[in-house]
RNA sequence: GGGGGUGUUCCAGAGUGGUCAAAUGGACCAGACUGUAAAUCUGGUGGCCCUGCCUUCGUAGGUUCGAAUCCUACCGCCCCCA
């Protein structure tokens, strides 16, 4: 029989940064009955393989997913094959462009390859939804239909909204989260973890998991997690997401350029560091604060020291701003020196640093542009840059290049 | 099928015959400050052989000394009616 630690501490851990638990109450009950019965719980977390970035977003349910097998409860992952098709109409105002089933397939190798950096996938179940949606008939969708009302699927506040603005709203998009709750019935899912939008397809996975005469699943939501620019939600569109499988000083360079404001979200919801720990540390100073945050995370995602190292590599480079230890090298040819020099502007262009002469112009023009270890300001765009081999040259605070010079 | 609307520089959004490379805001870049956070301030954001020149305002033509602005056709998007 297996053996479950007591149910306030799963709680306790359960609980840690998560938004809402509905119903709340029978959580503990059914932890409880687990325990009792040596039972693990089935813990449901469907994702639809639409895109193939895992960022930390994404990794907020699937560490829930984790706490939960650690636990000693039963991971199953959905790969909404069929869904996908559909796409997910939550939080959205208007309908989502849908993909092609080779699309999909794709994406779901290449998501479990990245899903796996997060949970052990060894001790999870990985199922594809089009299993039992593919095999049913239209008289089997009619019948699933027949469970759900309009004025239900109306209470949704993304679909209300659309219908009041008099937006579309397409019949397979009604039919999303009646598949998604299908799933729970089909997966006896005792626990659905997902984000607070998916609040109606959890209630509805209960309606119909009580009409086949089954246990209830309970929905565990968590928050969004906003961005690296601290108002929008974490995404690959809007351009404010860490990767997971970012290099560490790329990481660490975004957690050290975070609002301060959204360190506590960050802290709780994408490492386990102990609360009270996280209290102290956002009491003292939020550069400290923001490091050991980043290490913390980087530490999951790459080699153990990755963190330090990379913490140590900021400091060193960015707190003192030392030069970084490497630098792009550069060829450029000889035949573009006249007596050795050569115009600023024309330099910065050849070197990459600068897309065009007239970005280039400004860079000088602003202060922007230095040479050489001391950094000396670039004074005119047409200034004669005598060029030797190795000469660095800087655009603004992050870009340098090393020159090299090729005979021709 | 009928009616109406709309398409502008990265985004949003002004501009309805010259003073428009095009207001304003966002975003972004550079500088100051700083913890490469926030806030704030300054300058900038089509290109070039840069006191000027060239190319841009859905596409193609046309009117005009001159068009993002007017006309014609086409394409796209949206709404309403049926």
């Amino acid at each position: 029989m297996l053996q479950f630690p007591p149910v306030v501490e799963q709680l306790a851990v359960i609980r840690r940064g998560v938004e809402k638990i509905v119903p709340e109450h029978e959580l503990a009950a059914r932890l409880e009955q687990s325990r009792v019965s040596g039972t693990p719980l089935r813990i449901k977390y469907g994702i639809d393989p639409t895109g193939i970035d895992v960022h930390l977003g994404h990794t907020v349910p699937l560490r829930k997913l984790r706490q939960f097998q650690h636990l000693g409860h039963q991971a199953v992952i959905i790969i909404g094959n069929y869904t996908a098709l559909v796409g997910d109409p939550s939080g959205r105002d208007q309908a989502r462009a849908r993909l092609t089933q080779q699309q999909v397939e794709a994406n779901a190798v290449d998501y479990l390859n990245q899903v796996g950096k997060v949970i052990d996938l060894g001790r999870a179940e990985v199922i594809r939804n089009g299993d039992w949606f593919g095999a049913m008939s239209f008289l089997d969708v009619l019948e699933l239909c027949g469970k759900v009302t309009v004025a239900q699927l109306l209470t949704r506040e993304d679909f209300a909204k659309r219908y009041q603005a008099e937006q579309p709203i397409f019949l397979h998009e009604c039919l999303y989260p009646v598949m998604q709750a299908w799933d729970s019935v089909r997966v006896r899912a005792d626990v659905e973890l997902g984000g607070t939008e998916q609040l109606y397809s959890f209630m509805l996975a209960r309606d119909l998991q009580r009409d086949q005469n089954l246990p209830q699943q309970i929905g565990v939501m968590s928050p969004i997690l906003v961005g690296t620019d601290g108002t929008r939600r974490m995404g690959k569109s809007l351009g404010n997401y860490i990767g997971v499988g970012e290099p560490p000083f790329e990481m660490i360079k975004k957690f050290m350029q975070l609002p301060d404001a959204v360190m506590r979200m960050y802290f709780e919801l994408l490492t386990e560091l102990p609360l009270e720990q996280v209290e102290s540390l956002l009491a003292g100073h939020p550069k400290d604060a923001k490091i050991a945050l980043a290490q913390a995370v980087i530490d999951e995602y790459h080699a153990q020291g990755a963190g330090a190292a990379a913490a140590a590599q900021w400091q060193r480079e960015i707190g003192e701003r030392a030069l970084p230890a490497d630098i792009a090298a550069v060829s450029i040819s000889r035949r573009e020196l006249h007596e050795g020099t050569i115009p600023a502007a024309r330099l910065l262009v050849l070197v990459g640093l600068c897309p065009t002469t007239s970005e280039a112009r400004r860079a000088i023009a602003q202060g922007g542009a230095y040479l050489g270890e001391q950094k000396d300001r670039i004074a005119s765009h047409e200034t004669p840059v005598a060029v030797k081999p190795g000469l660095l040259i800087f655009v603004g605070k992050k870009r340098v290049v090393r020159v090299e010079l090729t005979a021709d």
